[in-house]
DNA sequence: GCTGCGCTATTTGTATACAAAATTTAACCT
DNA sequence: AGGTTAAATTTTGTATACAAATAGCGCAGC
């Protein structure tokens, strides 16, 4: 068993995503430890890992407590997102192959046989949630930019991605389906600049089916 | 003394960053800590920090070498920081007071002078990069963007900013003061899109200077 | 000379111990 | 009673100890 560190990492993190973890609660270190039956040494590390990722805030001498967000900080991580996506989808257009085009369709197919399916919402909802990180991924993967994949891996981290498919509404369902689409054939097209608005206008189209009216501040 | 670690941190970074911790080379937790004649765990934790800012790499059971940048990797942190730079401009222009106008245009001032002047390079460059990041993390802070700021931050931390100066020619630097007070005239007069198609083509236009044509691939 | 094996020596990962700091609790003094 | 200070407790930061994993090295074999 290489690393209880990560597993820590991965138990913490999953424990605040789910909620299990209140927000701005304070994270102690030794309880933590003893609950997982290890040594503080290895929880010390994950949570440093944790607050590198954005997920928990660490003050000297004071600990760590669960980060909070707020519907600002929401804005500001969706902008960024429709940002950065839409550059990887620029840089991932002309570098595309065949072969990456078809496995970005099969993912699309997956994900509209998903949403036509009955399934109950607690095997389709995950289910097309991990197809959508899929493909999002790839074209991160595609746009060859280690830096840009490591930059928006940081902004997914928080926590709505994970209930971004339960407050979707069939129709803004359908039509994220459809962006999907939407990019995969600009990209066969060689299109780049199609390619990356679409994309820039998926991601902010989330933001406004999850955030609701921009905040007039 | 409150927080070794800390300390080490930017111990070990500015090691890395004056060349003094040559490239790729192995980064043993305890010959730093004896050193530095401390032990090995406030070290450590230094390490996985600068892991997360991206200056070292770090394997499971296999320790810390400090990162490698090839052209590549340059040019992409030129692209992402044209494109939030950019971004933190076209936020920050709407929000700008008088003030912060007011001071970004001394430190537009600073830099004129300083460019002026017969001093030695050895104080001079320092000088002029310190207002330098200080222009620039103005805006940045402007942007009122908390995200927005740690993600440039992470790519900043790359080296080549400390030498960003030393290479710039007289006519390079004399460009990019002119950008400077353009960004600031457009920030003056409410125009997010210049001020932002300024900021963008400043940042490129460093990446030009620093890395030479675009690499054919 | 080169490759593959196994051994030893380093080096990392985790646990535990102790010191410094912060938080909580209690007592104290107007 | 209210608020302030001072002890007591908790919690973090660092040091040390030990187990597991890796890397380096020599040697045999071809």
């Amino acid at each position: 068993m290489a690393k209880i560190a990560t597993t820590v990492n991965e138990q913490i993190r999953t424990a605040i995503l789910t909620g299990e973890l209140s927000n701005s609660e304070r994270l102690v270190e030794e309880d933590l430890a003893v609950s997982m039956g290890i040594s503080r040494t290895p929880v010390r590390e994950a949570l440093r890992r944790l607050a590198a990722e954005g997920l928990v805030d660490v003050s000297p001498n004071r600990g760590a407590r669960v980060a909070e967000w707020d519907v600002h900080d929401l804005r500001e991580i969706f902008d960024l997102r429709s940002i950065l996506e839409s550059h990887a989808c620029e840089l991932a257009t002309p570098r595309a192959s065949a072969a990456e085009i078809e496995f970005l369709e099969n993912v699309c197919f997956e994900m509209e046989e998903l949403a036509q399916t009955d399934l109950s919402s607690e095997t389709r909802l995950p289910a097309l949630a991990a197809r959508n990180r899929i493909f999002h991924g790839k074209i991160i993967e595609m746009s060859n930019s280690t830096r840009l994949g490591i930059l928006i891996e940081t902004l997914i981290h928080v926590p709505i991605v994970m209930q971004t498919y339960k407050v979707y509404s069939p129709e803004a369902l359908q039509r994220s389906l459809h962006h999907h689409r939407e990019i995969v054939n600009a990209m066969k097209a060689g299109d780049e600049v199609w390619a990356s608005s679409v994309m820039r206008a998926h991601v902010l189209a989330a933001r406004e089916e999850i955030l609701g009216q921009p905040d007039p501040e």
